[in-house]
DNA sequence: CGTTTCGTTTACGTTCGCGTCAAGCATTGA
DNA sequence: TCAATGCTTGACGCGAACGTAAACGAAACG
C-alpha cells in the first residue's frame, strides 16, 4: 500500500475541528446534515467533513447573516454545486439564482438607505449628547 | 365644535388599512404592539395607528429583511424616537446604534462579495446551458 | 330589528433553528 | 484491562414570530 501512517485522508476534518474553525456546535452540523445542507463522509460511525463541506458551511453562515432561511440557503447551495443536473433542472436552478441575485441587489439598495439614515440619526444623537454635556457643565 | 362629519381624526389608520398597506396580518400588528414596537391609540376598544406607527412599522419590516430580531429592532427604534431619554439612557442607545451601524456596514461588504460570487456562478450557469443547447441541436 | 362586518381578547398550536439530556459504541492512554 | 474521552443517535425542550380558532362587543346596513 502506498499510504502509511494514519492514511492522512487528505484534507478532511473531524466534527470538533469544524466546530472550532467555524464556531458552531456539533448539533448544528448534524442538523445541517439532516437538512441536506452538508454531506460529510461517514468513516465507520464518524463524520469527516471535506473541503466541499467547508465551502458550503461558509455560504450557509453567510446566508444566515443575510436573513435567509435554511431552506432558501439549501436551494442556493445547489447552484454552487458542480452537480450532475440535467437540462430542465439546471434551468430551474439558474432561474432561481437570478431571482436571488435580484433580491440581494434590492437588499443592498435598502441597506445603503438604512445605513445613510442611521448615520443621520447618529449625528443627531451626538448633538443631543453634547448639548447635554454643556448643560451639565453649566451647573 | 370645530369639527363635524366623522371627526376626521387626521391621519390615523384602522388595523385593516394598515394590513392592506403593509401586507401584514392583524395578528402581526397586535403582536408588535404587545412587544412594544408599536403604540396605536385606543379609541374605545379599537386601535388607531398614527403616522408615527407607520414610520416605525416600515423600519420594523426593513429590519426583518436584514435579519434583525424584533428585540434588536425595538432597541434601534428607540433611537429614531424623539423620546425624553436622560443622559445615560441616550448614551446607551447611541452606543448600541453605533454597533448596529458597524454590523450593517460589515453586512454590506459581505453582501457585495456574495453578489459578485453569485454573478460569477450565473455566468458559469449560462455556459452550461448554452453548451447543452448546442448539443441538443446536434442531434 | 336582526344580521353581517370589523374588531377585540384569550389561548392553544405551529414552524424554525437549534439546545440539552440520555444511552450507547469505539478508540485511546494509563 | 479499565476508565476516560469523543462521537453517535434518538428524543424532548425551547424561544421567536407568528397562525388559528373560540367567543364576544360594537357599529353599520337593509
Amino acid at each position: 500500500m502506498t499510504r502509511n501512517r494514519k492514511m492522512t485522508e487528505d484534507n478532511v476534518m473531524t466534527i470538533r475541528e469544524m466546530c472550532d474553525t467555524f464556531e458552531v456546535t456539533p448539533r448544528t452540523l448534524r442538523f445541517y446534515e439532516a437538512k441536506e445542507l452538508l454531506f460529510p463522509i461517514r468513516q465507520g460511525t464518524k463524520r469527516l467533513f471535506t473541503r466541499r463541506d467547508r465551502a458550503r458551511l461558509k455560504l450557509i453562515l453567510r446566508g444566515k447573516r443575510f436573513g435567509f432561511s435554511l431552506e432558501e440557503i439549501r436551494q442556493l447551495l445547489d447552484l454552487y454545486n458542480p452537480s450532475d443536473e440535467q437540462g430542465t433542472q439546471l434551468a430551474k436552478t439558474y432561474e432561481l439564482a437570478c431571482q436571488r441575485l435580484a433580491d440581494m441587489e434590492r437588499q443592498r439598495e435598502e441597506l445603503d438607505e438604512a445605513i445613510e439614515e442611521l448615520r443621520n440619526r447618529l449625528a443627531w444623537g451626538e448633538e443631543q449628547l453634547s448639548a447635554l454635556k454643556s448643560k451639565e457643565a453649566a451647573e
